[in-house]
DNA sequence: CCGATCTGGTTTCATATCGAGACCACTTGC
DNA sequence: GCAAGTGGTCTCGATATGAAACCAGATCGG
């Protein structure tokens, strides 16, 4: 049987990561949700994702702890699905996506999206990874190291 | 023709990176480069990947310009693949996966690996979004404009 | 310097997954 | 009460994936 590899056994958080938020919708109905979309014809209307796979994507999600169903904010008998704490913990992926895509995705001239503080209205400031003294790192100031619980 | 639908043109940088990085393997690819993985059955040994997928990912992503080959730093006539400037751009996105993933996706006793500061060997401080004011935000602190051009 | 092995792939094949659209039950609006 | 909207499920053909066979050129051992 040809299944699809998981990684979630390799001991890399980055790894365990992508095993559930790594295919190629989660992360965009994850963005929609921070954007405030909660209904499922919502995500599939703004998305063009499937309707088969919208619903196989939104079940995962929720069995994962990531979203939770509400019943509707309108009154409606419907219900929505909405961020939990581990789902809003993604908010620093997404915007490391988007400043990575500002940065190297598009032609000087080309309109795209900005995100604003709304508190002033301007550009949030660039994400930063620091020591824990505060000093910036780049890439090849860090390594990896395995911690053994022996 | 059934194809895997593209949002490169969605105008979100969100959408646009994971576009070119969005899918199964980019990312482990990626990070393994980080950890100084640069050859071909490095990659392919250390991932579990199959061969065909590899080369696939390999010469997707140099087309990209997320990668990019060079002659094996052993002298040998065998060539590797490195990170350019704009596949290092991606390390924020790996931290803010291994964050996420170390806070949501592990049990308290499990071993997992840790990222620390080269220097000082200490575990890197956690990602902040702040505005440009030097403020800290959390998700719903900021909003996403549309920047139109004309 | 010659055969064995390693490296870095390509090709092929069976299966899993995806996208499109038909279909359906329940809810809401009129 | 009926039409339209919502939130799905099911089926089907197209595509992507994983495994394994295969292969050319580089390297190694002797």
């Amino acid at each position: 049987m040809v299944k699809r590899v998981s990684l979630w056994d390799a001991g890399c958080p980055v790894a365990r990561a992508l095993d559930v938020i790594g295919d190629w919708w989660s992360l965009l109905i994850i963005r929609d949700a921070f954007d405030g979309v909660r209904r499922f014809n919502e995500f599939q209307s703004g998305l063009g994702i499937a309707k088969g796979m919208l619903a196989t994507r939104l079940r995962d999600l929720t069995a994962r702890g990531i979203l939770e169903t509400a019943p509707a904010s309108d009154g409606s008998a419907y219900k929505e699905y909405v961020l939990t704490e581990k789902g809003r913990g993604l908010f620093l992926v997404i915007v490391a996506l988007r400043q990575w895509g500002e940065d190297h995705l598009y032609g000087p001239d080309e309109p795209r999206s900005s995100l604003i503080a709304t508190e002033t209205g301007a550009p949030v400031a660039r994400l930063e990874l620091r020591a824990g003294n505060g000093r910036v790192l780049t890439w090849d100031d860090t390594e990896v190291i395995k911690i053994s619980t022996i």
